[in-house]
DNA sequence: TATGAATGAGCATTCATTCAT
DNA sequence: AATGAATGAATGCTCATTCAT
């Protein structure tokens, strides 16, 4: 019933401009994670929203490009993010532990959203879900051709595909959501430090090494942001 | 499309016993691959499997029991296969080995099953869910715990937790559907055989080791059964 | 079938507001009255409504809904019209006689929604059959305090409960629905009238008694009103 | 699973003769008077009754042979008692009585039967009401007749019609599964025969009487067999 | 920048009944 | 005297979307 004003208004005006797309786009993101995107009805959306079925298709002109518009726009972030990164200063492997922590850090950050469009990609309508692939695509393969930089230099071994061994990290902490569970031994940030470290210990060219080049523990003190706390409904995430 | 008679019949009599709850099975398989389960209506799956709806319900109880026992029929199997491996004789980095192969192998086979239900299985009601969630757990505390045997060994770098080097490496196989083609470079058993040593490798403790106990190849002459066609829809399988 | 235009309107405007819903209760009235509840499908209802299957859930939630719906704003109806007899300023004797007169008139005028309430109340579910259990045995108990005053005053026998009379009253006028017949040899005011002679005889305390305070006649003249005519489908009402 | 054999039986028999008809009656009655005839479904009856479904086909025609069945039993065994009252010898006023008492002991011994009865009896189909009308009907008119033969001797008003009064009865008395609650003040046998007593003395002629042929109490020691324990369900039965 | 009544095709599911064995 | 797999038509209901206001 009430709306919280998030900025000073005068008259009559119950709530500010692009208030209604704002809890639009909570509503949905918060639903969608909850109970899956085809479970979830445009009804139960703008009831939880606060606002009618008219202002929703208003803002979005379909379900399906409200669901896109969240990832659309989380994607746009991570990929901003991971090419600062990439196009860093430093030796490949500091940067590819960075990228690596950062995906760990964005994935705990907005693990709702992220389990939403694991669950529900395949549902969209070639149209759109080209659009999204396409801009994936492009995150995969800054990721990938760091990954491949690290081979050129002769710190990432070569005998296995960078394609395939960065789908194999993404894959592994885009899939938390399908086992972690907050109240588990491990934070959420724990886990994704061992992944991460498993990744990067995976890449190392097999035989005989000189130096380990960072040790193999959670580094304490470097905890990325969001790390601990990252979800409305679980603010610790432990894990068995 | 084509219905194969196993046994003579006479006169205008319907099928063989037993034979609609199977062709229910292969049909809503097929469909479920190919178009999503909750894109399947119950209609095209009786339509497919030449039987009435009656049918379908009188061996089934609803539609997500149906999806429910395909894939429980599947970890069945999987799980044996596993016990097998793990209840082996020889030293653990083999049978660890021979455990990642035969998952990958397994995946291969079942690419569609797997991907059907990575894509649905949070759709099912609490009473379902929690029946495959307790027969899935015990999957991958077999795996884990040969991990786990690994790390008392010796074998497996012990600084990461078995469980969580356990779910990277299934979540990395079982997400192979989100990305593989197969046009692309690579057969889906190539990459399996890539993913598992990846895996194998980052299992290795850190620091400098004196022989690798194993070649990095993809160990051509063991390639498991059905690793290098998999799919009715595409029994090649290459990818990017 | 034919639909009354109950504001001009041009070009092909469908309907005037709300319209839908009062043709949704009137259509599921008489068929629910003809049929049985759970003899008429929604799909008949919305046919003989002429309005959409979306349109009636759009203002009922349920088919047990409509059905709740159309008897609680009935009981509505009766309990005030009750209140008012009840909260009348003459003696005893004669708002009880008033008020049985009342229900007479009552289950005349309405005697096809009645008739479906009495037999199909017990379908509801739980939490619909609470509502409306509460309100009916909110009208109960104003007619049962009116006999406990009769019986304070001395009008009405105290040796038998006054929940027991009201319920033999009301249940001999509600069960008319299984025996009468409109084309019987009495009128469905007659047969009212006897029933509530019956009732207000049957009060007065047993043993010898001064003078009867109204004549067993049915009183010619104060037919309440639509008692002669009640039904859409018999007007006339005679019974054997 | 177990059936407990009511007759001495030999060999590998596993029930008597006739007891699956006789449990699929009992089984039909107790869902039926619980859930109603419509809500309940051929499957329950047969799984509530542990036999098969074709067990069922095999004695009873269709669901509402069924229906009609267990209540035409009743309404033979209840016309064969009131038969024997009313052929009796007495004076009218006591077979009046006597037929009254009994129309209450039948009833709280067979209240699940005739809940049934009274909600489900409009839908069967013509051939099956027409029998059983038929019957009802004549029971009818067996007490209609005694309380005309009342009015024949003076010892009943003659101003109100000998059905309606009948009805009157009979209907407070069938109706009382609609109100009547087991936990309340009164046994249903106290509410039966306060029921009695409001008919019996509501056919009284109006005007002074000389002598009250019979006390207005419950009559101890008279109450009718079965009167105060009467449904599996609630041996009790009193009510508000 | 909304509103909300209305659409209409589609959905999963139920159910009394049949019949070859 | 039963079995139980199968029928097939019907049922109540959902839902993303539209559009006059």
């Amino acid at each position: 019933m009430t709306v919280t004003a998030t900025e000073p208004t005068v008259g009559r005006r119950r709530a500010p401009r692009g208030s209604a797309r704002r809890s639009i786009v909570a509503a949905a993101t918060e639903l969608f994670a909850r109970r899956g995107y085809e479970a979830t009805s445009v009804q139960e959306i703008v009831a939880a929203a606060e606002v009618t079925k008219g202002a929703l298709y208003h803002w979005f002109g379909s379900k399906s490009e409200l669901l896109t518009s969240i990832y659309r726009e989380l994607l746009a972030e991570q990929t901003q993010r991971l090419r600062e990164i990439a196009d860093g200063s430093g030796p490949v492997e500091e940067r590819l532990r960075a990228a690596a922590l950062d995906v760990v850090a964005h994935t705990a950050e907005h693990a709702d959203e992220l389990t939403v469009w694991a669950r529900s990609a395949h549902l969209l309508d070639d149209e759109q879900a080209e659009a999204t692939r396409r801009e994936r695509r492009h995150y995969h393969d800054l990721f990938r051709d760091l990954v491949r930089e690290g081979q050129a230099s002769g710190a990432v071994r070569t005998d296995l595909s960078a394609t395939v061994m960065t789908h194999a990290f993404l894959s592994a902490l885009g899939n938390t959501h399908t086992w972690f569970h907050p109240d588990g031994p491990l934070t959420f940030a724990e886990v994704g430090h061992q992944l991460a470290e498993l990744f990067l210990g995976g890449l190392r060219p097999p035989g005989p090494e000189p130096e380990p080049p960072h040790s193999p523990e959670p580094a304490p003190g470097r905890r990325p942001a969001g790390g601990a706390q990252r979800s409305r409904r679980s603010p610790a995430r432990r894990n068995p």
